[in-house]
DNA sequence: TGCAAAGAGTAGAGCGCTCTACTAGGTGAC
DNA sequence: GTCACCTAGTAGAGCGCTCTACTCTTTGCA
């Protein structure tokens, strides 16, 4: 910079000032330092001007794991509502350990990013809330209303409600749900489905699963087997739908003929022509762009916390049909 | 920091060597200062740290898209590797824009990162050269050998060629390969396949498609359709593997009795019961791994490029047989 | 007992920028 | 012609840390 200012023949302050677009310069000067920078390769440092001026323009996205696509997308709603506003967004991951996430938080604290959104899935919320503390902080989870920090989360239980009423709209009676246990969203999604049957005035059938292929094919054999089978299934999420598929295939049994199934979240795999499952759509890029929001109220000085739930869709193809009279 | 120092009863500098774990401070006053700094609450701001001493110990990473798991697991084992040598890994994508990965490139120089792990698509290497000389960069990717720059870049031909000689090895003699066009990687799939074919003295048939389920679907249609079809299928990848078998089983042929079908990359989509994909697998974290390893001997002084192909592996699934007589 | 070397700690400059407060010169109103 | 005010630019302190060079104790050993 040093250089910059005295190859254009100008202070060092003004240097910045042209750096960052005041317009308290002249064109002429501008152009004298702009031709100086790139003729030098000066580049600007982004950690001594963010030490300098205090603020980062920057937030921090913490996510739990990048190979699930509901991270992904939900950094990318973050990145697209953040570029609007000019911010940079910087990413970092807990590799989906429990240690990972607190590591990565931490590093974003000591980046003193503007903010921090967090995908976390680990970990309650309190572990985050002394993070919350130190920064404005947005939690993209179903975390129980923290007071510290606004979170967004997907409506799960009217989503499960969702998959009752295209079930028994379709005539269904016999619907079983495989659950997730504690996973995250799964209980949610399972209080929503048997609240939903219960007020229908049909019988929840639970089974225990969890969110994988395997799951999904084994709770499928256990059901297909019992005395009266479910005419529906709906799965905790589409990989363990794809394990009830298969093995309804297996068993030479037609879908949606003689079984409907559901599956949770419309991944790649629901679209896939083979599996063309009927499943709940969650808007996870829409959770980003709207936690970016909140998170830039509260950079602006909102304190009160804000929590709020998200409206998933119905996504309707080829694995789910009228009951077999 | 200068509070910490006051607490303790200390010097900042004392402070700053409790912080970065140095051997010349006693154990008495190494507690004394661990214990005013977690009672204030202090943090060290790592952009002064690495303003001050130079180094950031942070390599940066730029993802075309954080949507492909290709992208995410070269992450993953850029992070595992970074992790051993501990140094950080900070993320940046292009959000699949070509404007966008040459910002997030920037970001990283203005960030001064020790280096940079390229995870571009869009761009062809010369674009990024300019980018090398200024830090050390290390590409996962196949430009084209670059002198500034290390490479580090799957064997596609050798994966092409893993799939002739699998489809040979069955008895298959005509075989089709649907190609991507200009997509990266699929330039390098296609000259393995036709020179793989013709060194076995068979005809390659090359079918125009792209990386997209919809294109699969639509290749298999008219390769169906031909006077003699192929008996087995080599797709573009998974995804259009996904298509091809989607038609197939639209037109009752039986897979891999009548035809057999191949993917390529080993996604997620491979491994799902109802496809049980027969496909090549690229080890996508080795790849960042790989680069990280080239990327440290990079930063601790070496020049000269490297260049290094990593060899793909056969996945044999449920989509290929013995040729039909 | 004396002296070198090791151990523990400190002072203060400096990393590359921003920002406040200031100056010099030009403009326009009365 | 004078004065207030605006514009374009500058000086220099300071952001929170690290790092070099230095001081003051201890310790070990001939």
């Amino acid at each position: 910079m040093e250089d910059v200012a005295r190859h254009a023949g100008v202070s060092r302050a003004l240097v910045s000032l042209v750096m960052n677009d005041s317009p308290r310069v002249s064109e002429k000067s501008r152009q004298k330092v702009l031709a100086s920078a790139s003729e030098l390769g000066y580049r600007p440092n982004l950690w001594a001007r963010n030490l300098a001026s205090g603020q980062t323009n920057t937030i921090g996205v913490m996510l739990n794991d990048l190979h699930n696509p509901y991270f992904t997308e939900l950094a990318e709603g973050v990145a697209a509502t953040a570029a609007e506003s000019g911010m940079q967004v910087l990413i970092t991951s807990g590799w989906q350990q429990d240690s990972g996430e607190v590591v990565a938080t931490e590093t974003l604290l000591n980046l003193r990013t503007d903010g921090i959104v967090l995908g976390a899935a680990r970990f309650s919320g309190e572990v985050f809330e002394d993070v919350a503390q130190q920064t404005p902080t947005v939690a993209v989870s179903n975390f129980d209303k923290p007071k510290t920090m606004d979170t967004v989360c997907n409506d799960e239980v009217r989503g499960a409600e969702l998959v009752v009423e295209h079930l028994t709209d379709l005539g269904h009676t016999r619907i079983a749900h495989i659950d997730a246990g504690g996973a995250p969203g799964a209980p949610q999604r399972r209080r929503g489905f048997t609240t939903a049957m219960t007020n229908a005035g049909l019988a929840p059938i639970v089974y225990e699963g969890d969110y994988r292929e395997e799951a999904g094919k084994a709770a499928a054999e256990s059901l297909m087997s019992l005395h009266e089978p479910p005419t529906a299934i709906f799965a905790a999420n589409d990989l363990a739908a794809s394990g009830v598929l298969t093995h309804l295939r297996e068993l030479g049994v037609d879908v949606p003929g003689d079984v409907s199934v559901m599956g949770y979240d419309d991944t790649v795999l629901a679209g896939l022509g083979l599996l063309a499952l009927t499943t709940v759509h969650q808007p996870r890029q829409q959770f980003g762009s709207r936690a970016t929001e909140l998170l830039l109220e509260r950079i602006a000085g909102r304190t009160a916390a804000k929590h709020e739930l998200i409206a998933p869709k119905l996504v309707v193809r080829a694995t789910t049909g009228p009951v077999k009279e």
